[in-house]
RNA sequence: GCCGGCUUAGCUCAGCUGGUAGAGCACCUGAUUUGUAAUCAGGGGGUCGCGGGUUCGAAUCCUGCAGCCGGCACCA
């Protein structure tokens, strides 16, 4: 007697009803049962939270989405898609080209060949040309499972060695996954969408680039193609003009429009400040000054060269003398220092320390050289010469969490008052090459921990990419055009106080050894300016621009109460200017808008004679007429510095 | 450092297959005294990134180097 057994499966769907089907029943024959508009409309399947193929059976009860357009799944799994359609398209195009790896990214995508000819930009023209084809083809994308060998086997066989090479690191029992779309296939882990023709035309290739195979410098280098896709037209539309729209605002361009500052060949990585660029550095510094000594911290000032010997007792020399620059002096090498930490250790050294001097807050304004490689050089974000905000904290271990406390709430406070309210931290911890022992290292790492959260400040983790000689915490800010950049930082460190030979004489009259925590909060002047440029778009919030008002004239009539007027902005501390060319209002309006002064202060006959000033606000077509006395004390108290009291009058 | 691209007036850029460099803005001069985003007219300005080569002749072709740009690697 035969007995069939047919097993009923029960869907839940997100809305909470359930279905049943007979036996194994696919993501999209489920989308067909319940309507033909979503079967057509189905990019992929979500079962219990997994992202899978439509075509992929569905064995057991399970809870399914039906992921389409708009799903928060769905763009990775377009540009999944677009990197396999690219790669087809080059393979097409490129006989001999081999595929490695083409992952989605944030916006896109890329895909990594190996290929000896190099890709041009009017490669790039072709290849997008024949992805669309390739879309319009509408090819069936099929998974398969094969076995591995037959894999290794195949990939080997036709020449692409990286697949071959990348299934032979998989494990023994990883499932081997092709997909096919018409004559194309790739290894890969998936999922996809059903047919090319789904992936749609919002895409396009933007970059090409280098990238080395497993992203290991020692290996061969790959030709990396950038792309970037969307849902619709409309959206990659959107993406592209925010890209041209944020290269306005890049900090290269408008330094050199607002002439802030320069850069140039005979000094690579070093910045030429320009008077204006300077104002603005110089009320950032006096900024951080009066927060950095109301939050008890003592400044010093360390020498700029100093011996080699000094940096092989740190360690320095050691690690990271090929990106020291050396002046040699009769017989002797010394650095120009890449960091100001030794040469704070030399000042607390000085004399005895008692347990009661601690934590001692030692910050500079330390003025670093490295010689970052040719190729890392960016702008004022990745220089050679910087101005670090820098202070290393000495203290017992004990105080490790209240001073992270204290320092992640003056961080805080003081990234607001720049305008940066969202923070992304990173939390490093042990990396495989490092000094001290492991128990150490737990005890820093969970103190560090632990204070960050005491803080309230999220954080994800960065495993292994602490300092060798300590965990560290990594402030994030972002570029315009998306990029990322370590801003502030905080570094927990047992080692260089040993190193060094650092203690103090504690409760119990002994020797011990402070912990030594190093700390930035804008980094480097160089790149912390580059982001507020950038941030504001040049357009500074009134404490921080380097030409706060500008008095400009209607006729020459007025160019005596011009110069009175401007004598009581400047009296009240403010950095203002008259402009008495023989111009039109209008000219001088647009001339000093487009500067970024975010005051224009008007005055013509009528102004001179009734005592008055029209305040005309950059951005605004607004004008309003006040009494000047008035106007002089609404702009000072707008002026005011953050945290301090504002610019004195007489 | 690696891969690719770029480098022409202060800035943005044009300059076809080699025949000795051009525009707009800016700048200077003159006129204009002007009411909230460009007044008009005239003028000056370039060892075409640097070095070497091919050629009767190179901004243009070849080659070396540098810087910059986009990534990759690096980032104490």
């Amino acid at each position: 007697m035969a007995v069939t057994t047919q097993s009923k499966l029960s869907i839940t769907l997100p809305d909470g009803s359930t279905r049943s089907y007979d036996g194994p029943v696919t993501g999209g024959e489920i989308a067909a049962s319940i309507g033909p508009g979503l079967a057509k409309a189905a990019l992929a399947v979500k079962v219990d939270g997994a992202l899978r193929d439509l075509s992929r059976p569905i064995e057991q009860d399970a809870a399914v989405e039906i992921v389409t357009a708009g799903h928060e799944d769905s763009l990775e799994l377009l540009r999944h898609d677009c990197a396999h359609v690219l790669a087809e398209a080059v393979q097409e195009l490129y006989p001999g080209t081999q595929v490695t790896f083409g992952p989605a990214i944030e916006n896109g995508f890329y895909y990594d060949f190996a290929r000896d000819e190099p890709f041009t930009p009017d490669d790039l023209v072709v290849i997008e040309k024949r992805m669309h084809e390739i879309v319009d083809r509408n090819e069936e994308i099929i998974r398969e499972v094969w076995d591995r060998d037959a894999a290794i086997r195949h990939f080997a066989e036709i020449g692409e060695k990286y697949k071959a090479e990348h299934i032979e690191t998989l494990a023994d029992d990883a499932e081997i996954s092709i997909y096919r779309q018409g004559d194309w296939l790739d290894l890969c882990i998936g999922p996809h969408l059903p047919a090319t023709g789904k992936l749609g035309h919002a895409f396009k290739l933007t970059k090409i680039s280098g990238a080395y195979w497993r992203g290991d410098a020692r290996n061969e280098q790959l030709q990396r193609i950038y792309g970037t896709c969307w849902e619709t037209e409309k959206q990659l539309k959107a993406y592209l003009t925010m890209l041209e729209e944020a290269e306005k605002r890049d900090h290269r361009r408008l330094g050199r429009e607002m002439n802030l500052f320069h850069m140039q060949e005979e000094a690579a990585g070093s910045v030429f400040w320009h008077p204006k660029g300077w104002s603005l550095y110089r009320t950032v510094e006096r900024y951080m000054r009066q927060r950095l000594e109301a939050a008890g911290y003592v400044e010093v000032k360390t020498p700029q060269l100093i011996d080699r010997s000094l940096w092989e007792a740190s360690g320095h020399w050691e690690k990271f003398h090929e990106h020291m620059f050396i002046a040699e002096s009769e017989e002797r090498s010394l650095a120009v220092k890449p960091m100001n930490c030794p040469g704070h250790v030399q000042i607390f050294k000085q004399g005895i320390t008692s347990y009661r001097d601690l934590p001692l807050r030692m910050a500079e304004f330390g003025s670093c050289h490295r010689n970052e490689p040719s190729g890392a050089l960016h702008g004022m974000m990745r220089v050679r010469a910087f101005t670090q905000d820098d202070a290393h904290i000495f203290c017992t271990p004990d105080q490790i969490n209240s001073e992270t406390v204290i320092f992640c709430d003056l961080l805080r406070t003081i990234y607001r008052d720049f305008g940066f309210d969202e923070l992304v931290v990173k939390f490093s911890d042990r990396p495989a090459v490092r000094a001290g022992d492991d128990a150490t290292w737990d005890k820093a790492e969970q103190a560090l921990k632990d204070a960050v959260e005491e803080a309230g400040l999220d954080y994800t983790l960065n495993p292994g990419e602490g300092a060798f000689y300590g965990p560290k915490l990594e402030f994030v800010l972002r570029d315009a055009i998306g990029r990322d950049w370590q801003c502030g930082t905080f570094q927990v460190d047992f080692v260089l106080p040993e190193r060094l030979g650092a203690n103090y004489i504690g409760e119990d009259g002994g020797k011990h050894r402070p912990v030594m925590l190093h700390r930035a909060i804008l980094g480097s002047f160089e790149r912390f300016l580059a982001i507020l440029i950038e941030q504001y778009a040049g357009r500074f919030p009134l404490w921080l621009a380097p030409q706060q008002a500008v008095v400009a004239t209607i006729t020459s009539d007025a160019n005596d109460y011009a110069e009175e007027v401007r004598a009581a902005f400047a009296v009240a501390g403010l950095r203002v200017e008259t402009d008495l060319r023989n111009e039109k209002i209008n000219y001088k309006v647009r001339e000093h808008s487009l500067a970024k002064v975010p005051v224009i202060a008007v005055v013509g006959r009528r102004e001179a004679e009734e005592g008055k000033v029209a305040l005309r606000r950059l951005g605004s077509k607004d004008q309003e007429v006040l009494a000047l006395g008035e106007a002089v004390a609404r702009i000072r108290e707008e002026a005011a510095v953050p945290g301090a009291e504002p610019p004195r009058g007489q």
